[in-house]
Order: structure tokens, then C-alpha cells, then sequence
DNA sequence: AACGTTCGTGCGAACGTTCGCATTCATTGT
DNA sequence: ACAATGAATGCGAACGTTCGCACGAACGTT
């Protein structure tokens, strides 16, 4: 291992000056003479020099480093928006000289409290970003408890004040439903989540309110709620379509795009043609969605945005020392409308092919 | 911010011994008498003392941490193996008292090759995992240069020597050609990667292992390369589908489960029964592979070994100085026989639900 | 009785920064 | 002409560890 480390002193020595003007000047807390400056910058070229990293946060007491830790997917399922979260993430961290540090999720609460203390006390990290937040959660208190800085990707109990952005679930669900609505479609059937699942939730407010604007009645039997596999989605769309006619429904919005594709099975497997005889929409749009026979109708996340504004503004935090505002952004997701929720026959005949143009909404 | 840190002085104070005495008893390179070890872990606990990183960092010259990032997926894809290598990357470090560091993958090659220089000088990293490796990869020439500890996920020039391990791509190949072969088929199509791909080339091999073997000349005409999108396993399948009777063949081999995917949709354009008709195979074992209409055949990776293999290996490097064996670790796929290459109609038909049972070689 | 050995513990220094205050020197106002 | 200002730089200390060596006591050996 070539450990050739130019230090401080050694850049001191070459231009003359002693070191800890060198460190002024890079951290920018000096003037210097023009001269002077123009003879440190070059030493520094010379040799190549570049700060030790353990030594100033050690100093500084500051790690310019952002933990970061997430559940990982179930074996059957991909985590459709981890790669370009994490990269925007890390786009943003560099930005303003910080970098991510992983580590493993735990779920059992005190081994998972015990990861998060131990990097705060190691001072290994100036801050975290929390993901997959659910009612209740047990980071949220003891991070508030301890007053460490945080930013949540995604909402917690409504009443709790802390600093966190999330996506317009809701919105999304609202816009997706009356664009169904539109079409002329009455009976709107939703493959939902389990009643304790906080984004589940969100999601369905959106549908309910859509309905409700234009007066039609919520009809429970249409809300099924499962574990949001592609199973779930096949099984509870065959009830579905054998509902007795006047209650059967015409449309699905499934909340994500794998239960999606379990509905487009199931009524295909009973000859329905998805975008005429039965309208299904998803969640996530996952790059598969597009390619889908027919193409399928979903909700986009904005997952770049998303990333660089939690780390800005965590930033922001750690290094004003003041959360600004600990409200919520919401942002809005967008529609994107492909043939399994087309207008008509020509329309879904049209669009069968990978190559289908797009529309979309916003 | 709750900044109430314990340090080695105050631990030793409570105690009644100098401070270096904890320090040695933590990093075990002593044995004290009983008493004094049970009075020190005492106060240990009682303080809740955890060590300072950047401190035992900047003294020992070493950070625990180890550095990598990889490139993001194109849009319109998703990169199925990320979230669990990532997952069994922490898992394996944080076992052995390290973490893992993300940073962004630039594709211009110096600013890249800043980046890796950057963490290295600055003292943030230990060693690198790499991935994503192809010919010539300049990372790999960078590293070897400053000797600094890297272990690669992936092959590339076969005469360089350097610490990696690959899947067998090539097994993988050779396994699902020769499974297809057993089923009576003769003219098998493979829809490949680029010449330029390294990955691409390793599974061609198995292929043409596996025709050889058993005396089935190589016809080039099925032998297809393309960007391994969804598009291009449609165009390409539609294309070979269109080939005169003789040169057509009733079976296609993709080198990835979206490929696959591409050419079942255009087989069943053609109203082709896919399984029966014409017997398509992936790579990757997607999660949602096992749920297509057929279920398909595909290959699945041990990505959970390979995390820990590669960090295991990366921080034996580490600590010890020497790479024991640079040679590559080569661990073969196994391959999942489901109903988009059965035996027979029969087969085909029972298997066409979701819940259909696979067999799994191996 | 004198002499190595081993055990348990302590001490001073160093790792490479940043921070706060002190110093030098030229410039300015009166 | 002299104190007061300000600009440019230097100095010592501190951050919390680990490392190498030294030291005294207890013990068995010659």
C-alpha cells in the first residue's frame, strides 16, 4: 500500500508559511495576500495534497457523513425505486461534500436502536435519513429524544412534528380515479393494503375523495386489501369478476404495479381484454409497466427529486444546527396513462406494441 | 444535539486506572488481573462508553470502511440484484466492525478514477469492492498501481491477476442449453450481448459448450446481439420467427429475463404457445419471472454468497497485507426449470398459474 | 543471595487537523 | 509624531485514540 500523504506541514514547508494557515485558507476563515496564496495553491498541486479525512472530523467533530439504512425486499419482489433513490442521494450528498454510510436494517427495535446509537455515539455520522416509515416508529422518537438530525423519506403519525418529505400518495390516487372516472367507469375497484400500512392509507384517502367529489357511493366490497403481491392482486381480481354483474366492478387501481399485473392475469385468463372490457391501473410504474400487453397505466414517483431534496435539506439542518420548518413536503407524483386504461377499443388495439406512445397527465 | 460522549479518560477515572490500560483491555492486547477487568467493564457500562471513530481512526490509520458505488440503471430498467448484494455487503461488514461507503459512479473515466483517488488520500477507506467490471477496467489498473485493496465482482482481461469473484456465467449457459438439448431440441437461438461484453462473452461460452459437446454445429444465424433491453428480445424473436422452417428454432435462450420477457411477447403475437411451441429461457430469475404466462425458465445468481464472499475476501485483504490468492472465486448459478421450456403440453398447461411448482436443478 | 522472567500497569508521544488568541508590521487619523 | 486600527501570519493547544516502551512487584531458578 503506497502511503505517500502530503500533510499539512509538508505544504506549510514548500510555500513558506506555517501550517495552519494553510488550513485558513482552505477552510476559507483568512485573507490572504495574493502572493502567499498563489504559492500555497501551488504547493498544494505539487504535492498533491488532500485533507485527512479522520483527522479533521476529529478535530471538527464532525463527520460530513449521512447514515442510512432501509428494509430489504422480500425475496419475490425488487425495490423498484432503491437504485435511483440511492444514486440521487449520493449526487446530492457530493455535492456539498458528504458522503453515505450504509448499514444493515434490523427489525427487531432495540438492535435497531442500538445500530442507530452506536454511530451517533462513535460520531461516525452527522445525521440520518429515514426511509419506509411507518406509525409509530421507534427512529423517529429516539432520534427526537436525542435531538440527532433526520430527514424522513415518507410520513408518520399526523400529529408528530418532524422534518420529512414524501410523496403525494393521495394525490396520485385522486388523479388516477377521476382520470377513471372520466372514462366513464362507476364501479372502481382498489386493491389496497392492510389498514395498518401508514402509505396504504394515504394512497386510498385520494381515491376516497375522488369518489366522493363527484358523489359517487363507496361501495366496500370493492376495497380489498392484501399484502401487495402479484398474487393477491390475481386472486382478489378473480373475486372480483365473479361478483354477480350489477356490483362487479369496470375498473381496478391496484396500489402498486405487481398486484397490477396479477389483475391484468386474472382477467386475461378469463378472456377479458384489459383496457376495454376491464381498466386496470398500477403504482410505482416500473420500467416493465411500459412493456407490459397492453401497456399499463401507473403513477410515477418523483424518486430523483425526492432524494436531493431530503439531503439538502438534512444538510441544511445539520449544518444551521435548526430544522427550518419540521413540516411535511408532499410532492406530487405523475399519471401516466397507457392503453390498459384506454378510452376504447381502437385506442387499446393501437397501443399493443412495446413501442406505444405515452400520455402524460402534468 | 445531545452531545454527553464518554471518553477513555472518564471510563478510566471510574475504574482507578490510566486511561491506556482501558484501551489496551478493549483492543485485547493485555490481561489484567480480574478485579481490575471487572472494575473497568463495570464502568464501562455504567457511562455507556462506545469508542470515537475518527480518533481510533486517525491513530490506527485505518477507517473500517470500505468504498463502493456502481453504476445507475437506465430508466427503463431495473437492476435486480442491487438490493441484496448491498444487503449481504453490510451484513458480512458489519460482522467483521466495518460499513460500507457509497459515492457516485461518474462514466468519465478521470473523473472516476478522482473519486477512487480522493477516498484513498483522504483516509475515508480501507479497500474498494468493485462492480460492474469490464475489459480493461481502468479501476482495476488504478488500484493494482497503488496496491491499495480492492476485490471485484466480476472478471475481466484473462490475464490480469487480481482478487475476484464472478458467477459462472458460462455453467449457467452450458446448464440451460444442455437442459434444452435433453428436451429434443436442436435448433436453439440465443439472444446475446454485444462483443464488447465481458459478461456477455463468459455465458456465450456455455452455449457453445454445451452444442459442441454433443456435436450440434454452431449456426450464427441464431445467434443474436443486442443491448439486453425488452425491445430487442421482441424485434429479435419476431425476427428469428420469420426465418424460413428449417433455420427456425423452437428454442431461445436469453442472456437476461428481460430479453426473455421481449420474446414471449412476440411469440405470443404469433400466437405461439410459449413452453409448447417454442421453449424460451432468462437470466437473473427476476422475481417476477416465476409469475409470467408461462412461468419462465431462468437462472438465479447467489448473490447473497457472493456479497459475503467478496467482503470477506476484501477484508482479509485488508488485514493481513496479502491477497492469499488472486486467482478468481468462480460459484455457479443454479438454473430454474419452470413451464416456459416443459417438456410438453401437458406440462405447460398445469403449470400455467401462478402458484405452479418449479423444479430447480442443482 | 543474586538474577532473569513474567505479569500487571502507567507514561509520553503521535496521528493531522481546527480553533482561538497572540504577534508583527504597515497604514491611518489627529 | 504617536496612538489606534487593521491586515497578514504564527503559535500552542486540543480533539480521543493507539502504540511502544518502561517500570515495579512477584515468582521461580541457579
Amino acid at each position: 500500500m503506497v502511503r505517500n500523504r502530503a500533510t499539512l506541514k509538508d505544504v506549510a514547508r514548500r510555500a513558506g508559511v506555517s501550517y495552519q494557515t494553510v488550513s485558513k485558507l482552505l477552510n476559507r476563515q483568512i485573507r490572504l495576500s495574493e502572493e502567499t496564496e498563489r504559492r500555497i495553491w501551488k504547493a498544494i498541486e505539487e504535492l498533491g495534497y488532500t485533507p485527512h479525512y479522520n483527522a479533521r472530523s476529529l478535530r471538527a467533530q464532525r463527520s460530513f457523513t449521512i447514515g442510512y439504512s432501509w428494509p430489504p425486499s422480500p425475496p419475490d419482489e425488487t425495490n423498484p425505486i432503491l437504485d435511483q433513490f440511492l444514486q440521487s442521494m449520493f449526487v446530492a450528498a457530493e455535492a456539498r461534500g458528504y458522503f453515505l454510510l450504509m448499514f444493515p436494517y434490523h427489525y427487531q427495535v432495540d438492535k435497531q436502536l442500538a445500530a442507530y446509537a452506536e454511530l451517533i455515539d462513535a460520531g461516525r455520522v452527522d445525521g440520518f435519513i429515514l426511509s419506509s416509515v411507518e406509525y409509530n416508529d421507534p427512529r423517529i422518537r429516539y432520534l427526537q429524544d436525542r435531538k440527532f438530525p433526520f430527514v424522513a423519506f415518507g410520513r408518520s403519525n399526523p400529529d408528530w412534528r418532524f422534518p420529512c418529505i414524501d410523496v403525494d400518495g393521495g394525490r396520485g390516487l385522486y388523479d388516477v380515479t377521476q382520470h377513471l372516472i372520466t372514462l366513464g367507469h362507476r364501479r372502481i375497484a382498489v386493491l389496497a393494503w392492510p389498514e395498518e400500512s401508514r402509505v396504504g392509507n394515504n394512497r386510498l384517502e385520494g381515491y376516497l375523495t375522488a369518489l366522493s367529489e363527484v358523489g359517487i357511493p363507496v361501495d366496500h366490497a370493492l376495497i380489498l386489501r392484501g399484502e401487495g403481491r402479484l398474487d393477491f392482486g390475481y386472486h382478489a381480481t378473480h373475486h372480483l369478476l365473479s361478483l354477480p354483474l350489477p356490483q362487479r366492478p369496470t375498473a381496478v387501481v391496484a396500489l402498486n404495479d405487481y398486484m397490477a399485473i396479477g389483475a391484468m392475469q386474472a382477467a386475461q385468463e378469463r378472456g377479458l381484454r384489459v383496457g376495454e372490457d376491464l381498466a386496470i391501473s398500477g403504482f410505482d410504474d416500473i420500467p416493465l409497466a411500459r412493456y407490459l400487453t397492453p401497456p399499463l397505466t401507473s403513477i410515477r414517483q418523483p424518486i430523483w427529486e425526492i432524494g436531493q431534496q431530503v439531503i439538502q435539506h438534512l444538510i441544511d439542518i445539520i449544518e444551521t444546527g435548526v430544522p427550518p420548518e419540521p413540516r411535511c413536503l408532499l410532492v406530487p407524483p405523475t399519471l401516466i396513462v397507457r392503453a390498459s386504461t384506454a378510452p376504447n377499443a381502437k385506442a387499446s388495439a393501437l397501443s399493443n406494441s412495446p413501442s406505444a406512445k405515452e400520455v402524460v397527465n402534468r
